[in-house]
DNA sequence: CTTGAACCTCTAGCAGCTAGAGGATGTATC
DNA sequence: GATACATCCTCTAGCTGCTAGAGGTTCAAG
């Protein structure tokens, strides 16, 4: 009988993560004590790992929930897990396209800084006029 | 005189976004209508565009915010605007380097994948058990 | 039996918008 | 001048994925 707490150290999850992880319905409720505190077994322990781990490679939320449903069905085809992973993979590819754009763009911008006034700033001129750069790159919402 | 709405279009930030810069400060209050509705003219448009554009390349709100107070002072030296020019690089490079290491264990999961039942899914196996990761991933909150 | 760390619920906040309700204004056309 | 209708107004609430704090309770060790 894990406490939450417990759970928090093992998976590096703050307590109200968890919390709120169980609120959106995407960790089941626990247990609880004479006293209402939360126990968990290890079932839950592997669950959050799996949430956490996968947060850590990027996947939102939402497919973290498809993915769970999916894990907890085995004797369905993994296409469906495979293609949310290549999703999450091409969304992975296309925002490091979109960084490698605005470094090349930050860098130009730096570079050629000379270090005198912010009136002929390079910086705050390619800022003001978007004509001057070299790349496309469309960030924002990344 | 601009309407809100052209000024919309001419930088492609919406209406409401254009209404909520003013509230946080980023945009001063523009003149008002008899029937008060805003008007702007151009320098406001060069400044939104600043803000549109240095969205684009990732800054934050607060980061614009001193952006746009050094553009303001021609005077001063240049060196923070530069600072923040390089702060921005160095974080967009710290992301890239993550999402490299997403990239490679992503494109392992999917790779692995050999499409049969969900018990043995490669792609949900790998979530389940953080150890058969090859990389060192740390995304969340990028 | 007392202490004190860890737990509980609830509310509000962060960035950076976005959407919608419900109503007023501005402009073109007749 | 009347009418139509696009655009504008304010206000509130929502999005993702948490995080922080107030104010109070429970658990386990000594």
């Amino acid at each position: 009988m894990l406490t939450i707490g417990t759970l928090s150290k093992k998976t590096g999850t703050k307590v109200q993560t968890i919390r709120y992880y169980e609120q959106i319905g995407l960790m089941p409720e626990p247990g609880r004590t004479e006293g209402g505190q939360r126990r968990y077994d290890n079932a839950q322990l592997d669950r959050l790992s799996f949430i956490r781990h996968s947060r850590q490679l990027g996947f939102s939320l939402d497919a973290i929930r498809e993915l769970l449903d999916l894990s907890d069905h085995p004797n369905r085809p993994c296409d469906e897990a495979d293609a949310i992973a290549r999703r999450q993979l091409k969304q992975v590819e296309q925002r490091m396209d979109r960084l490698k754009a605005l470094r090349t763009e930050l860098k130009r911008m730096v570079h050629e800084c000379s270090g005198g006034r912010t009136g002929d700033c390079k910086v705050l001129e390619v800022l003001r006029d978007h004509s001057e750069c070299l790349t496309e790159h469309e960030e924002i919402g990344a």
